[in-house]
DNA sequence: CTTAGCACTCTGAGCCCCAGAGTGCTAACT
DNA sequence: AGTTAGCACTCTGGGGCTCAGAGTGCTAAG
């Protein structure tokens, strides 16, 4: 549905004016903030049009108008402006990347704080999902006769290690053919196809390790698990009790309760694509969980090499300022992938 | 300072009665629902006296009186009953704890949701502390010739690895001598003792590998830093809202805000000590943050094997149901404990 | 030392009222 | 036909008021 150019300008102005003061916003007001170019009353008439489309909602008669779900998702689409950070936090955010840190996890915690801290919203990160990684190598090293290290590494530079207690004495040299086969199998394949296809194989081929392998498909299954190892990072919990539409406990207890199911807080950011560089808005009823309707998030999609996703977000009350949230969520994502890319050659 | 018999029947009816209603409690309401045996009047002298002595606070003239800090500590310390936990509860807790898992993180998390569930309260558990375990395998792996993977393994079964990109092109013979050397001098010693002393000797006797160790070094720096990488784990924050005295949405951010400081969290925390099997209980103000000085805080520590210490505790509002957190504190304790030293031998 | 009686105090819920902001409608204007 | 001024009407939210209820401290009697 398109609106006309007049509507429009009227839609920003609400949704602006809005998210700026959190009230609703009353026809006078735009007339006199914003250059119409028309009397209120004219924008009386074009605002019960917008009202009567549903972009609009009055909370109740004689009060202003605020935007609905619908009208956010216009102006998010269509209306809103392009913006750039503010030199300030895009210096924070040069600062924060370029001191190279080996660790992908402090990276992560320190993105998830960053997120937080210059949105004054809430920010998730879900660790790096390993599902579609592929294997490098694989090894299984002696410790004591009944105990030994497996170690894998993926193309893209992540390590894993486990220690496997084994269930009946191996020696080192049966160890080292173990691995050798392992390393012949796998090598080259994601962990995925790993614990659904290649078992089989290896399976018969090292058939009188049986239950060594058992061992380590356990060890596998466990790493893997969707959202079980995924591990989230949340930051910024307090921020968005400084929202007015938050004042109310219940309300914060609901959306709290929700967020720290780890299964929903994953549903609710959405899924990973390496492909894609957009940056996504997802505004309340449009999210699957019922309890965060009237929150919207802003996610992306992180890379760590060509293959190793993430997922980013920002969590916070409808009216939220997305021009600005959407670029921090987007140089994030950009410089969190670069910062990766270096660390990983 | 020794309370009489009747005092002290009476300054626990006041703080078992507040902790149930979350109203102040007056005379005529203690002569009823306790049988003290003497009437209203001489109760509220007597509360008078408490008022007096400290041990009980009047929100303003002609209310109830509430107990003090230092009354919850009298409590705490000589009024409270031994208190066993519900049997239901007791029975979730075995349940948890006697499927074996074999993963610590796994163990650890559910651990501090079932504090956080059982209790109402927020739960906090830190991963375990590292730098007391001592070493018992070291190796360093090749992989490419420019990476390989150094793996430790402590006394206690713990597990740690990591990839180090080289300096420069090292042979798998000489990283076998850097093994077997790490090997001589590191075994045995506790992770501390190796960043502060062992070191200097590891750089006379592989003066030419420096470059190496250095790599080690940085890492060995980073897996001890004492709260950095010691993880946190955090349930229950909506838990908290259920209850009154966190209506006011100030207050509770102010109290998030400190929790998501891991430092201040940590130093709320207190400090580990292998030898105590005790469960301290921190009152109000009695605790080292300013912002949580209306909360208290029931705190343990639990084992992994011999050495290896993390620290668990909940928290909530000093109206807070003391001797069932303690109880369950002090079981969920024991019974981690117990499922690490299964785990670990 | 304990208790009944009593005057006094303070809170919090309920209620009312009203200014202020904003609307929708009508009728006049361009 | 679209725009505007004028106007009556509506709804909210805050301030102020009242009052019942609960609880105290004091006094004087048991």
């Amino acid at each position: 549905m398109e609106l006309g150019e007049r509507k429009m300008r009227i839609l920003r102005a609400v949704v602006e004016d809005y998210v700026e003061t959190g009230e609703p916003v009353g026809s006078r007001a735009v007339a006199r903030r914003h250059d119409i170019g028309v009397s209120p009353a004219t924008i009386r008439n074009e605002m019960a049009d917008l009202e009567e489309m549903g972009y609009l909602l009055q909370p109740h008669t004689s009060a202003g108008r605020i935007p609905s779900d619908r009208g956010y998702r216009y102006y998010v689409d269509k209306l809103m402006p392009v913006t750039e950070l503010r030199e300030e936090d895009l210096e924070r955010l040069r600062l924060l990347y370029q001191q190279r840190t080996q660790e992908i996890e402090d990276l992560i915690k320190q993105t998830v704080q960053v997120l937080a801290r210059t949105t004054n919203y809430m920010a998730v990160v879900m660790g790096p999902q390993l599902a579609e990684a592929r294997l490098s190598h694989i090894s299984l090293a002696p410790l004591t006769p009944y105990r030994a290290v497996l170690v894998l590494v993926t193309d893209s530079g992540f390590l894993e290690s486990a220690l496997l207690t084994l269930p009946h004495r191996v020696s080192g040299a049966e160890l080292e053919h173990i691995s050798s086969v392992l390393n012949k199998t796998l090598c080259g394949l994601t962990l995925d196809q790993i614990t659904r296809q290649a078992w089989r194989e290896l399976e018969r081929e090292l058939a009188r390790f049986r239950a060594v392998l058992e061992r380590m498909l356990e060890f596998f299954e466990r790493s893997l698990r969707p959202f079980g190892s995924q591990r989230m990072y949340l930051a910024g919990t307090a921020n968005i009790l400084t929202h007015p539409e938050f004042r109310d406990v219940d309300r914060v207890r609901m959306i709290l309760r929700t967020l720290e199911q780890e299964d929903l807080l994953a549903r609710l950011m959405g899924q990973a694509d390496a492909a894609e560089d957009e940056v996504t808005v997802t505004i309340g009823v449009e999210n699957p969980i019922e309890e965060v309707r009237d929150c919207s998030i802003v996610t992306a999609t992180y890379r760590i090499g060509p293959r190793v996703v993430g997922r980013m977000g920002v969590l916070g009350p409808k009216r939220m300022r997305y021009a600005q949230v959407i670029a921090v969520v987007s140089r994030v994502r950009q410089m969190l992938t670069q910062a990766f890319m270096e660390m990983v050659s």
